[in-house]
DNA sequence: CAAAATCTCTATCTGCAGATAGAGATTTTG
DNA sequence: CAAAATCTCTATCTGCAGATAGAGATTTTG
């Protein structure tokens, strides 16, 4: 990447810790560069339209305004903006509701530097970002598990955003459901479910809906 | 239960909080009576060689001697002693070592008193104890989920012991590994982890992997 | 040491899961 | 308003999961 095409990314989050340690690194990455640091969500607005940040490491909590608030302020004004929502294990329930206002994914807070990194980068490129911190390991068990074949690489954990529907399901699913259950809980046909399991398996990169179910517990993505 | 013959408990942790709220619900029971009050390991010890529990509630993390080595020094002396490890969230590690040493099973700390009080009586009887606080809410759903003919009782959550092979097994499951990937990399064939399987469904009281995988997921029976 | 538990294996059978390949209806978005 | 995304449905086919019923070998326990 050539000078001057560096990521501009900028970072907002009440907590000194997160901005020193998250800065810090993005500083000394040779294709980012942190365009500013905000600790509330007013001054993530103003700074956005300010500076014009390619990327958005949005938390959710934060006084005066929240990411929310905040991410959809920004989305009004500069759409083209990837905001990638910072949580804790805690605030998972704020998810959604952060994708709703425009997000492409999030990233739990204790997520290792370079998920970080590569969160930003992935963002960057316009895909979703559905990743965490605390269950990478785990999940990195689990994708290497389901690819034993020898040089497959593991493989990247970016999802494709789930649609409503297939969010439902996938909650479903993860109560334990057969695919006839879900059918008549949710009033559609048994075909009908296994089109949106399938689809919901290829987002995951998953062979099976015992894989999916793995990795969405370990990940937060279900209650 | 006629007079006389209260299940007799020992309640060791080294939080006053957790004395002493479990400690009084245990008092206000008809079937049950307080033997004992420890804070920490070396004199859940004493207090259980001088009265005798039938059940002893024994915390982990205790000041002088963990309850690890509690467990084992009280089993080695009073083998018929029914001993319940208490957990939080994230000693979990510790869980395996505890049933090692001779617990029956183990109860998070945040359990409800009513799964408190179970826990003692299932113990007690002699049953296996794998009940949780924390996911208890989340496992009813998947019990009941399962469960949805109408007037069939919601299923106790306590489980048979699982041997060591089908916990290891069941770890794998929980990698989102298929039969015959356990097979291979247990060194076993496809038909014995079937078996293995089968019983592990059994124990658990699930109709199929995927429950027994959130099951295990949710009470932390699995990494 | 004998009994019980555990681990292993074989073999057959049914059924659900998931792949595949559309396609129409509705809703959302530019 | 037109295009794209989403939700819904149908239908067929393969394969793994899990039930069932043993049974031998080994280890643990009283």
């Amino acid at each position: 990447m050539p000078p001057g095409e560096k990521i501009k990314v900028l970072l907002a989050d009440d907590q000194t810790m997160i901005r020193q340690g998250f800065g810090y690194v993005i500083g000394l990455q040779a294709d980012m560069m942190l365009v500013g640091e905000a600790f509330d969500g007013k001054e993530a607005v103003d700074m956005a339209i300010a500076s014009q940040p390619d990327v958005v490491l949005m938390d959710i909590q934060m006084p005066r305004m929240t990411g929310i608030e905040a991410t959809q302020a920004i989305m009004a004004r500069l759409p083209a903006t990837k905001i990638v929502i910072l949580t804790t294990f805690d605030d998972q329930e704020y998810i959604v509701q952060g994708i709703r206002a425009g997000a492409v994914g999030y990233l739990l807070k204790d997520a290792e530097v370079e998920d970080m990194l590569e969160a930003v980068r992935s963002a960057f490129r316009g895909e979703a970002v559905y990743r965490t911190g605390l269950a990478a390991h785990a999940l990195s068990k689990v994708v290497s598990a389901s690819y034993i074949a020898p040089g497959a690489a593991p493989k990247p954990l970016v999802l494709e955003p789930l649609t409503e529907r297939e969010q439902e399901i996938l909650q479903e699913m993860a109560y334990g459901l057969r695919n006839d259950q879900i059918a008549q809980k949710l009033v559609i046909s048994e075909g009908t479910v296994k089109s949106h399991v399938h689809r919901i398996l290829q987002k995951f990169g998953c062979e099976d809906r015992t894989q999916v179910v793995v990795t969405a517990l370990r990940n937060g993505l279900v209650k």
